[in-house]
DNA sequence: TGCCAGGTAAACA
DNA sequence: TGTTTACATGGC
């Protein structure tokens, strides 16, 4: 199955591959000649997805390169679906770049990256213990726990010489021990908290459409920092990433305060007071503002 | 080698 | 309600 699914507005695919190629250590897709290999989950079974675009960036084009199933209708729907939240294609940028045009910090960003889009993580699960994994360590050693956790634990086909792996299902990781984890080099508490994660998810405690009816961000941000192992960091990376809150804003994170300091050719980092004065006029942007600061750091 | 990393919970004032 | 500290461990 091959399916065409048009791009509306901004949008690089260049720019999106640049954010998609940051670690060489990804292991829940592959990228090789400008194309995105990845292994989906649908509806309980899984398609192998292969992601390109044409020259104009007016499009892109899916291949379905292997599947547990036969694909219909339905499952095409889901597939379009899929892609279009991993690159935020509905999403209308132009507000956002009208804002930054008169932002000191985003103004020349905005250009260097213009047609860069929130990439995704449209699994709940997959969204937190990324988040959990990734708290107060580089993200070079992120990414290898990453690696450890999925390899271990997730499922994966082997297609054209390569394993291709699914996140690991929180039913699982319910089940495991603390010790299990640590054998990966995750901390005590980091291995309580993604096991505490996938109780809740599991046991239907905490699902993402729940989060979605929340409402706003903020009441969603609440629900998430009830969670033992997620503070205010966490639950808005989460809403940023997978909810897709445009006004979740990690303000805590640590990149963001390079980037600004880089930005700003300070010799210091600024204070949480400078970024609320920075960043006064993002409002409701605040997660683009981030996802393109980001950018600036590697 | 020592500081730092896409923080959080718990203790404390 | 707001601030300080322990936690752990790889990367550079």
């Amino acid at each position: 199955m091959e399916i065409e699914i048009p791009v509306r507005g901004a949008f690089s695919f260049a720019e999106n591959m640049g954010y998609l190629t940051r670690s060489t250590n990804e292991c829940m897709y592959q990228i090789d000649n400008h194309k995105i290999t990845k292994l989906i989950p649908l509806q309980g079974e899984h398609v192998l997805l292969e992601i390109s675009s044409n020259d104009s960036n007016k499009s892109l084009l899916i291949t379905c390169m292997a599947s547990s199933m036969t694909l219909n209708e339905q499952h095409r729907a889901s597939i379009i679906n899929y892609v279009e939240d991993w690159f935020d294609l509905e999403r209308d940028l132009t507000p956002f770049y009208d804002m930054a045009q008169n932002d000191p910090l985003l103004r020349e960003v905005v250009k260097r990256f213009y047609g860069l889009r929130i990439l995704g993580i449209s699994d709940l699960f997959e969204a937190l213990c990324w988040g959990i994994m990734g708290q107060q360590i580089n993200l070079t050693f992120a990414y290898t726990l990453k690696r450890r956790f999925v390899e271990a634990y997730g499922k994966h086909i082997e297609w054209n010489g390569q394993n291709h792996y699914l996140f690991p299902e929180p039913q699982q990781i319910a089940a495991l021990t603390v010790e299990d984890l640590r054998a990966l080099q995750l901390t005590n508490k980091k291995s309580e908290y993604l096991i505490g994660v996938a109780q809740l998810i599991a046991d239907g405690r905490l699902t993402k459409e729940q989060l979605l009816a929340a409402g706003d961000c903020k009441s969603a941000e609440k629900q998430l920092v009830q969670i033992r192992g997620i503070g205010p960091w966490t639950a808005n990376y989460v809403l940023m990433r997978c909810l897709r809150h445009s006004s979740a804003f990690p303000i805590d994170d640590v990149g963001l305060h390079l980037a600004i300091k880089h930005l700003l050719d300070s010799d210091r980092k600024p204070t949480i007071s400078e970024i609320r004065q920075l960043s006064a006029n993002w409002s409701d942007w605040e997660a683009y503002a981030t996802f393109y600061l980001w950018r600036c750091l590697y």
